[in-house]
RNA sequence: GCCCAGAUGGCGGAAUUGGUAGACGCGUCAGACUCAAAAUCUGGUUUUCGCAAGAAAGUGCAGGUUCGAUUCCUGUUCUGGGCACCA
């Protein structure tokens, strides 16, 4: 390269360059080096959807990127690699609409995403890449499936165990220690556990399986012969074609997560999450203690059966007025008196009749009375029995207990229903609303009289354990996750069936691959377009499952496959996942709050319980990069006619307004012959302007297609280059924060850019750096940046680290400092930001050695003590002078430096200060 | 309805633990260079009053604590996000 081309700053040019370089010479390529202290930074891996990225996408990964690079300089062996969430819906869905198979366009939109990363100058070591639709990725995925199927959850121990030592528990002590998680009627002896055949004993190991097959409700739609979601489905009937569609129940996996739901809750603490993302984890989880109460039933004048009913409120037991099962709920059949029969069915019917949508988006108050009484245990009321759909059956026992003057829902119920209310709180219950205060004193509460409501609770939690008619139960929201899809792209299950019976395939046998199947449609009975394949289902004398995994399978372990992602033997090497350990930084949206981020802490704890690695929490840090909105240009069409009116004169006009493509507009002002090019119609489109203008609207929206708000990475990087565009993205506002783009303002980092180029090099003169030594002044300023943009990365503050690097550029261009000894410690400290530029200026100083091998310079203290401001404040009387100090001043500086300076040498007049308070490691005060 | 987060110039935002509010950038105004434009450089830019020096007000709103509050406390309004009959 000549003198010449070194004059002004040619990005494209220098990032070819560069790029190319790190690509030849493997420069991000990561050994794991056991010697070396290790940082682990990942990005959320993206799902390679065919619309490519927008600048919203990068936002995460460039902020990784500086991390990664900085704690790279800072002497950390940085794992941080790249992959593809691969396999799923939407790729399948794209292949049904355009009849491309999944593998194929999934290839294509790797391809395109990976030259769009690729152009942002990202520090991924690319030997590390794992596609989780690649087999010998999901080999593992399948792996780890068997090791959840051959597991159950051990509450003594507090772990999962391996499913054979519960075989021999069974054969010791039946089920009496281990109590059944899927069927908690199930109750054997050793004797009844020998004398079960095999079948029943697989049924029974099934209940206890971390991955297990069970019936779950779906809606089945015959005419389609596919199950519907739930958004899929009409007052009854489906979407598309308006046939019926019934509840029915299918077999499905299940991933037993519910069995983790403490342990997931409790390592909330040991984590580093936002409040608010820690807040939707344990939400999901809905955790709540309180007490199961069991009623004896009456129906016909007979004692009938008994009704459990969870409570958080044991102490409003007196205040019961009625109860209310869940339409499903089991007993309503054997309870309803003969009187009631026919309300009943007409009720049971009506509810069934009312899809899920509608019972959630109504809320209508509705009920009907069973005829049957529960008595209260303590003081043998009888109180009668409802069937109401606002009593789930899916959470704690799916019936109640009412209690109208202490919970909103009964009392409404109540109301309506002309059921009279116990007041059990005196005057804290007006007969207006109910309240669900802990405080109030219990009134017509027989042993309780006198008691204060949160006082009660243990008493009432005892009384009912000693007399043997409830107990203490602690309730979660959280359900077990279904894990098959009826669907082609995803993961086969290496499970084959036998007579009934679900048999792991022995590890050898994996990967189970994903037969090449050209016809997506969906099988017989509900089953995947895997079931339409008779060879490959047939296995010997059993048959394939062919159900596939659902997209957050691979998500759910693929962090440990960077690791050590070419391993044959095993999914990852322990010793390795002991050095390379917990992810330190991971970035994300928080889109996956509680679906992968909860998925893939369960996966590590049985990971970790199976003694596989030795960790049970995967992230130790989490960021949530916010999004960046689109800034959507608007036209206005005066309606009816094809003329368009300019924004500020839109409101004397009846108009309709129409998006209009982003890049046909500066900043407001449209551009109307690119406009009369959009579409014919608008070729003979009339104007009405404002000062000779069109100018448009604008709105922030969510950036996409259908806005014409879209702003590719690629076009930015074409006209400014990558480095200004990672700043600049840097440079818009906190990483965790929502905003808007606005391409208008990349113009002032463009121009820090140029301006720190022309620290080096001036268009007239070339070279202008020199090796001269630096002045004091020069060095402060050198120094004071070092420790703001230390410690503004380390804290995560990349915009104000970005403006800090602009408050040192100005103020070296205004000393005409040009001197290497400064400038190369400025070039370091940029590289994590500005890669390509900090490469090309540290080969350019003389360094044979890339940036990459440098390291984040030291600070020199002596240049950063100084006063800054001071104010005489009086304090209770008492003369205070305030001093702004340095924060690594040491209390010698700060005494020489109260004796310099004029305003407290002159309060002092030569004696000494009575005390010197330090208030902050910043502020100092001086009392006199 | 419940829970969480936020509200600062024309705009994005800064002020790290209570210490000169508005860093940095955009936009804009004026000037230099230029025949002109681009690029670059210099200066101004919270509001009100003032020729100016300067004065007063000012971080959604109303109070409180403090020598001192964008920051802490109480109440309130609005905006964004999450959950939603979970007993």
């Amino acid at each position: 390269m000549s003198d010449g081309s070194k004059m002004e700053y040619n990005f494209s040019l220098i990032e070819k360059k560069w790029q190319e370089d790190w690509k030849k010479n493997q420069v991000y390529k990561v050994e794991n080096d056991f010697s070396r202290p290790k940082y682990y930074v990942l990005d959320m891996f993206p799902y390679p959807s065919g619309a490519g990225l927008h600048v919203g996408h990068p936002l995460g990964y460039i902020a990784s990127d500086i991390y990664a690079r900085y704690k790279r300089l800072k002497g950390f062996n940085v794992l941080h690699p790249m992959g593809y969430d691969a396999f799923g819906l939407p790729a399948e869905q794209y292949a049904i609409d355009h009849g491309i198979h999944p593998a194929s366009s999934t290839e294509q939109n790797i391809e395109n995403f990976r030259s769009q990363l690729d152009n942002i100058g990202f520090c991924y070591d690319w030997s590390r890449e794992v596609r989780t639709c690649e087999p010998s990725f999901y080999k593992w995925t399948q792996w780890i499936f068997l090791q959840l199927f051959d597991s159950w959850y051990d509450h003594k121990k507090n772990k999962a165990e391996p499913i054979k030592k519960l075989q021999l528990i069974f054969q010791r002590n039946g089920n009496r220690e281990c109590p059944c998680p899927g069927d908690g009627s199930i109750h054997f002896s050793e004797a009844d556990w020998k004398s079960f055949d095999d079948r029943r004993q697989q049924e029974i190991l099934m209940l206890y399986r971390l991955a297990y097959c069970g019936y779950g409700e779906v809606n089945w739609c015959e005419a389609l012969g596919t199950v519907l979601a739930n958004d899929e489905v009409i007052n009854g009937v489906s979407e598309r074609g308006g046939f019926p569609v019934v509840k029915k129940k299918l077999r499905q996996w299940y991933l037993r997560i519910t069995e983790y739901a403490d342990r997931l809750l409790d390592g909330l603490n040991k984590v580093d999450f936002s409040d608010a993302m820690k807040e939707m984890q344990s939400n999901w989880i809905g955790k709540s203690e309180g007490a199961e109460i069991t009623f004896e039933v009456v129906s016909n004048d007979m004692l009938n059966s008994e009704l459990k009913v969870y409570t958080t409120r044991p102490d409003t037991i007196f205040g019961v007025d009625f109860m209310v099962v869940a339409p499903e709920h089991e007993l309503i059949e054997s309870i309803t008196t003969n009187s009631e029969k026919k309300s009943v069915e007409t009720y049971i019917a009506y509810v069934k009749s009312r899809s899920e949508r509608e019972r959630m988006a109504e809320k209508k108050i509705s009920g009907c009375f069973t005829g049957a009484y529960a008595i209260n245990p303590f003081d043998k009321r009888k109180i009668p029995i409802w069937i109401s759909e606002y009593v789930l059956a899916g959470y704690g026992t799916g019936a109640i207990m009412g209690v109208p003057c202490g919970d909103e829902r009964d009392h409404k119920f109540a109301m309506h229903f002309n059921i009279s209310i116990t007041n059990i709180i005196g005057r804290y219950y007006t007969g207006e609303t109910a309240n669900p205060t802990k405080d109030a004193v219990l009134e017509n509460s027989d042993f309780l009289n006198g008691m204060i409501m949160k006082d009660a609770i243990p008493v009432v939690n005892n009384e009912l354990e000693k007399r043997g008619m409830g107990k203490r139960k602690v309730n979660y929201k959280m359900r077990d996750a279904a894990f098959s899809r009826q669907r082609y792209w995803g993961e086969p299950f290496p499970i084959v069936w036998k007579e009934g019976i679900a048999h792991a395939l022995p590890v050898n046998e994996l990967p189970v691959e994903l037969p090449y199947l050209d016809d997506l449609k969906p099988g017989p009975g509900g089953e995947g377009p895997l079931a339409n394949l008779d060879e490959w289902k047939r296995y010997q004398e059993g048959i394939r499952e062919v159900n596939t995994m659902p997209g957050y399978a691979g998500s759910s372990w693929y962090f440990f496959r960077y690791m050590d992602p070419h391993n044959k033997e095993v999914f990852c090497d322990r010793n390795i996942s002991d050095y390379w350990n917990q992810v330190d930084l991971y970035i994300g949206g928080t889109e996956h709050a509680v679906g992968h981020l909860l998925y893939s802490r369960m996966w590590t704890k049985v990971l970790f319980d199976l003694g596989f690695v030795s960790f049970d929490e995967p992230y130790k840090k989490l960021v949530n990069q916010g999004k960046i909105g689109g800034d959507s240009r608007l036209v206005y069409r005066v309606h009816g006619t094809n003329e368009f009116v300019s924004a500020g004169l839109k409101d004397i006009h009846h108009t309709d307004e129409i998006h209009v493509d982003v890049s046909i507009v500066d900043g407001i002002e449209l551009d109307i012959s690119e406009f009369k090019k959009l579409k014919p119609e608008y070729d003979d489109a009339t104007f009405i302007l404002e000062n000779g203008k069109y100018y448009c609207g604008s709105r922030l929206e969510k950036m996409s297609k259908r806005y014409f708000n879209v702003v590719n990475p690629d076009d930015i990087v074409l006209k400014y280059g990558a480095d200004t565009f990672r700043m600049y993205e840097m440079f818009l506002g906190p990483v965790e924060q929502d905003k808007p783009w606005d391409t208008k303002g990349i113009e002032g980092v463009h121009r820090f850019l140029k301006k720190f180029w022309r620290l080096f090099f001036d268009d007239i003169k070339g070279k202008v750096w020199t090796e001269e030594q630096p002045t004091d002044a020069e060095w402060k300023i050198l120094h004071k940046t070092i420790k703001k943009i230390e410690e503004d990365t380390e804290r995560f503050s990349f915009n104000t680290a970005v403006s800090a690097f602009m408050v040192c550029v100005n103020e070296l261009h205004d000393l005409k400092c040009f001197k290497k000894p400064i400038l190369e410690p400025l070039v370091i400290m940029l590289t994590p930001y500005a890669p390509h530029i900090s490469e090309e200026l540290f080969h350019i100083l003389g360094n044979s050695t890339t940036v990459l091998n440098a390291t984040f310079p030291d600070l020199k203290d002596q240049y950063l003590i100084e006063s800054s401001k001071n104010y005489p404040v009086s304090v209770n009387g008492k003369v205070r002078t305030q001093l702004d100090i340095r924060l690594d001043a040491t209390q010698e500086q700060v005494e020489k430096l109260i004796h310099s300076n004029e305003i407290i040498a002159k309060w002092l007049d030569g004696k000494s200060p009575k005390k010197i308070i330090y208030v902050r490691n910043k502020m100092i005060n001086v009392v006199v």
